[in-house]
RNA sequence: UGGGGGAUCGUCUAGCGGCAGGACGUCAGACUCUGGAUCUGACUGCCCAGGUUCGAAUCCUGGUCCCCCAGCCA
């Protein structure tokens, strides 16, 4: 299918042709992600970066990388980091558009003089909590502050103090003189600038008044020249106070706010104070858990970039509330995988598997294509023995119907080797499980050894048990059991939901030689399987350590599914 | 309750007065030395009630349900 003729659009895509098709801003399209240095970014946060890139890219213009950092209690130069780490990583480049909204403290100080000069904003010595109590409720109106009425010269006067540090916290506030009994409880005076003696992590002790986001957000839009403000649903009722300070400052570029719904996504959550809870109550391991939705985690997990952007691609921009199926996020990173990932096999549960009639200490090289979807990327032998493992799986004593795999009697394909029969088992005197199978092998059935073969409904995976490598593998599922764990569900916590199976750790594995040495953060297909990356962290030379990044499609699993549920 | 938004297949999304379409998913089949991939077919939807119109998912009226707002967070 052709890219072009299903490109997808959206309304904030129209809008902003329309813009440009009217000449608005010059024809000039401007956009930028403005992520407050709080937290790490998560898949939500690459809808947004591939929206306000992707725009940029689409329409000839530019995108900037802006931090919002008006809020020293709660930034640090390590989020300020790991953000651009992450947004290189999704592969968007701001070249040298790199902002702080603490670069323009000046310049907002100065707008604020203006409204006061203005007679547009008032310092308040109301106390926090007075404050929330003259803002009067949802259905009624808020009262006037008895220091609404203070003189320009006064105001002036104090706001100067207020930065000179003449005060403690919370003393005193810049307010926007709206309306006190509108509807919209945004206009009802809202703080524009609050004390805070705190060090910044960029301009340290320079401050002690900081803007709140409603004042710093709409003038850090237009200092830059952003023509389209991009931002979430729950900020649409900030849009007339965005427009009232763009408006009585009197700026020469007013930027327009548009919002869209938020990502959610099933089997996860994707707040930033309850993904904060699961690090640090140690649901997970870290932020970048390879469980968690955060760009760390997922990278982590072996998810690739372009995946990522296919599906933020894909879901699209509207303004309903909805909630994606992770099963599309998968699906997206197999269509990746599928294409790029080289196969190799491994056996997770090994079982072993002896060839009776295969010659004692003989060593043969098989041929194996690294990726059948893509003969370019070439093929590599692999060691076939007298002794290999299987994976349990594979067997079963007393097979259900169809399946198609070993066991006593039954005939089954090893992947680029031979053809073999099982023909006996030895079981464990204690527990009775089978831990080796017997089996003979057909030596004319050697891969590629002839066209008019024999077929086997089943084709298994091995590795020589003699040149066998072992590896650590950790298999991930979904964090949460339920779709929707964000939600009240029976009224109970989210974290009640949380899957006790979501990581399983299996220390026995065997994977094929060719992957010693295999690089930090690199794919493959384990055939069969799944598609598997190595650990960035805790895999090395000597020892193995995999992460499974999604499991293939199983149909077998839900042929059984459905044999048991009859 | 005041204000701001939103309701289209199971899920996400298109439609802009003229045959409700795509993707994921699900089911069935083909093919296969990965029960993968690929291919074929099927599946299910306009929140409700009125109205305007030759014709309504779309326009009008009235409901219903869902989300957001009472930070000196963003």
């Amino acid at each position: 299918m052709s890219e072009t003729d299903s490109r997808p659009t959206d309304f904030i895509r129209e809008i902003v042709a329309q813009d440009v098709k009217a000449g608005k801003y010059g024809g000039r399209v401007h956009t930028r992600f403005p992520p407050e240095p709080n937290g790490y970014l998560h898949i939500g946060h690459a809808k947004s970066i591939c929206l306000n890139f992707g725009i940029a890219q689409e329409f000839g213009g530019l995108c900037n990388l802006r931090f919002d950092d008006t809020n020293p209690t709660k930034e640090s130069e390590e989020y300020v980091q790991s953000i651009q780490r992450d947004v290189k990583w999704l592969g968007f480049d701001w070249e040298d558009r790199l902002f702080y909204a603490s670069d323009y403290f000046e310049q907002l100080y100065q707008f604020a003089v203006l409204l006061i000069k203005k007679g547009k904003a008032y310092v308040d010595s109301l106390s926090a909590e007075e404050i929330r109590h003259y803002r009067g409720t949802l259905t009624e109106p808020g009262k006037e502050s008895p220091y609404r009425s203070r003189s320009v010269e006064e105001n002036l006067d104090l706001f100067a103090r207020m930065r000179a540090g003449e005060f403690r916290d919370g003393e005193h506030v810049l307010r926007a003189k709206i309306d006190m009994a509108s509807p919209n409880l945004n206009l009802r005076d809202p703080t524009l600038y609050r004390i805070r003696h705190a060090t910044h992590h960029r301009t340290g002790d320079t401050w002690c008044i900081y803007p709140t986001y409603d004042f710093a957000h709409p003038l850090s839009d237009s200092i830059e020249g952003i023509t389209h403000s991009l931002c979430t649903l729950e900020f649409e009722d900030h849009r007339p106070l965005y427009d009232w300070v763009l408006t009585e400052c009197e700026v020469a570029c007013h930027s327009q706010q548009i919002e869209f719904a938020r990502l959610n996504l099933t089997y996860t959550v994707l707040s930033k104070r309850k993904l904060l809870e699961l690090v640090e109550e140690g649901h997970v391991a870290g932020w970048n858990d390879p469980r968690l939705p955060t760009l760390m985690g997922l990278r982590r997990r072996g998810y690739t970039p372009e995946a990522i952007r296919r599906f933020c691609e894909h879901i699209g921009i509207a303004k309903r509330d909805s909630v994606v199926e992770m099963g599309l996020l998968e699906h997206f990173l197999r269509e990746d995988l599928n294409r790029r990932a080289p196969r190799v096999m491994a056996v997770l549960r090994p079982l072993r598997l002896v060839i009776d009639n295969y010659p004692e200490g003989q060593v043969e090289e098989l041929d194996a294509m690294n990726n059948p979807e893509d003969p370019s990327m070439g093929t590599r032998r692999i060691p076939f023995s007298r002794e290999l493992y299987i994976e349990q799986d594979d067997f079963r004593e007393d097979p259900p119907p169809k399946f198609y795999r070993l066991a006593p009697g039954q005939e089954v394909r090893l992947r680029y080797a031979y053809i073999v029969r099982c023909v006996d088992v030895v079981k464990d005197p204690h527990t009775g499980a089978v831990v080796e199978v017997h089996c003979t092998y057909d030596p004319a059935t050697r891969s590629g050894s002839g066209q008019s073969q024999r077929k086997v409904k089943g084709t298994i995976h091995w590795v020589s048990a003699l040149h066998a490598l072992p590896a650590e593998v950790r298999l991930y599922d979904a964090l949460f059991t339920v779709p929707h764990p964000g939600e009240e569900n029976e009224g109970r916590d989210y974290r009640s939901f949380l899957n006790p199976r979501s990581l399983e750790i299996l220390t026995s594995c065997k994977v094929e030689p060719s992957l010693k040495g295999a690089a930090p953060e690199s794919r493959f297909q384990f055939e069969r399987l799944g598609y598997f990356c190595v650990d960035a962290f805790d895999s090395s030379e000597n020892r193995l350590v995999f992460n499974r990044t999604v499991a293939l499609r199983d149909s077998w699993a839900k042929i059984e599914k459905t044999q048991q549920t009859r």
